[in-house]
RNA sequence: GGAGGGGUUCCCGAGUGGCCAAAGGGAUCAGACUGUAAAUCUGCCGGCUCUGCCUUCGAAGGUUCGAAUCCUUCCCCCUCCA
């Protein structure tokens, strides 16, 4: 093996959970003709995320190398709804929406894809013509048995939960997707192996020499316990701004920072060790570790001078206790601080804004309100809920004490 | 088609006529401690013109001085049998 085909084996293996069967991968990496990687997008959450970026990344690792990247919108199968990982079955998307999400997806996809070298499929394209025959051919391709093996197949059904035949149909149709492409390598989170390896089986059914399977691990969200997604909230979407990027990033705990690095960073697993171990040796601050994090990740989406003016503003707001740069600037004539917070976006309701007094979490110019009837002379001020909420509110006409 | 179980505030889950804006836990949020980390402790945790008022317990009606709790109809979910 040649040393290229070395090196290409070991950018393609980072961080990667499997790689099945890595042999044949080799195989068609040394044969020198562009591979067609494929990666299969369910559109029903539209904001991409990190978590996301994770096989995105791969992706681009291969258009590097030089092959061919298709992504492949599920318009077809998202009627289906993936059952992976699930416990229950999922709702069906209309159509409008499913193509509205795609469209999202793929301009944020962008961010990290080289456009002209990615293709996007909609798999109805195929997936249509099947036809009832088609699809009834499809599922004699595959046993009930070995449908129940799937490890959340096989959970919901020793629990009683539902199961609806048609998720049964999933694995086959996205399966197929790979058969219709002549995918030589597939992406996809380790809750895919199931799905993945079924492209492997039609592939060979069809005569075909079967794709390899890529599976990269799931990033774990912000609160360092569940996956990130976007319904739960623990997420950094790609398109947030910088300083928002570097703050959350920033919040997540030491642990789950490593984690982090390996998924996410460009740095070579010896750089990032190197790191670890000078934190463990309290050589370096486990803080300025995540720094160097967040800006190698805001710097990704953002551009350099972004990062690197989020990372000044993060210091002086922080580390030194200044005020952020830019916050938001208004134009307020409210009748109590209540309803000033309201109005001016700080808090959700005036009942919140009330027990955040209480709690002392409320400042103007830096000081702390200490009552809900305190007065408040007009003009420009900054006011500040808790530790990240601020606003520059100019206020119109004073807001008299009350007792 | 038949039998049964269930829908409670962001989530789980108690509550079966007044003491219920609704126990307990989780999440979020805030305060203390910090490195805007974790852990821990504390508080808050529907809304408002806030010592009071208004809206919430699947939906709509009804009984009652008073209903999340009782009755009627409807909608939805689940389990078992076929």
């Amino acid at each position: 093996m040649s040393a290229d085909i070395e090196k290409a084996l070991e950018e393609i293996s980072r961080g990667a959970e499997e790689i099945i069967p890595i042999e044949e991968l080799k195989k068609k990496l040394e044969s020198g003709r562009q591979l067609i990687i494929k990666l299969g997008m369910d559109p029903t959450a539209p904001d991409l995320h990190l978590g996301h970026t994770v096989i995105l990344n791969k992706l681009r690792t291969f258009q590097k190398l030089g092959h061919k990247i298709v992504l492949v919108i599920g318009d077809f199968t998202a009627a289906i709804g993936d059952p992976s990982g699930k416990n229950a079955t999922r709702p069906e998307l209309p159509r409008e929406q499913i193509l509205e999400n795609a469209k999202t997806y793929a301009e944020q996809a962008f961010k990290i894809l080289d456009k002209d070298l990615t293709e996007i499929r909609y798999n109805s394209e195929w997936s249509d013509k099947l036809g009832a025959a088609g699809t009834i051919r499809l599922a004699a391709k595959l046993t009930v048995a070995r449908m129940l093996e799937r490890d959340d197949f096989a959970k919901r059904y020793q629990e009683r939960q539902p199961i609806s035949i048609h998720e049964f149909l999933y694995p086959l149709f996205q399966g197929y997707d790979s058969v219709a492409l002549k995918a030589d390598v597939e992406l996809g989170g380790t809750d895919q192996k199931f799905n993945l390896l079924m492209g492997r089986e039609l592939q060979k059914d069809q005569g075909m020499e079967p794709q390899c399977v890529l599976m990269m691990p799931l990033l774990v969200g912000l609160d360092g316990v569940i996956k990130m997604s976007k319904s739960k909230g623990n997420y950094i979407g790609v398109t947030e701004q910088p300083e928002e990027m570097l703050g959350k990033i920033m919040s997540i705990s030491d642990e789950l920072m490593w984690n982090y690095y390996t998924l996410l960073s460009a740095k070579s697993l010896d750089e990032i060790n190197s790191l670890r171990e000078r934190c463990r040796k309290d050589e370096l601050n486990p803080r300025d570790a995540k720094l160097e994090l967040g800006r190698e990740i805001v710097a990704r989406y953002h551009g350099e001078d972004e990062a690197q003016r989020a990372l000044e503003g993060f210091k002086n707001q922080f580390s030194a206790g200044a005020l952020p740069e830019d916050m938001p600037k208004l134009t307020l004539n409210s009748r109590s601080i209540p309803n000033l917070l309201k109005d001016a976006g700080l808090c959700k309701s005036t009942s919140e804004a009330m027990r955040l007094i209480e709690q002392h979490a409320v400042k103007c110019e830096g000081r702390v309100i200490a009552s809900k009837g305190e007065g408040v002379p007009a003009g420009e001020a900054v006011w500040q809920v808790g530790k990240r909420r601020y606003a520059r509110i100019t206020l119109q006409s004073p807001i008299e004490a009350q007792s």
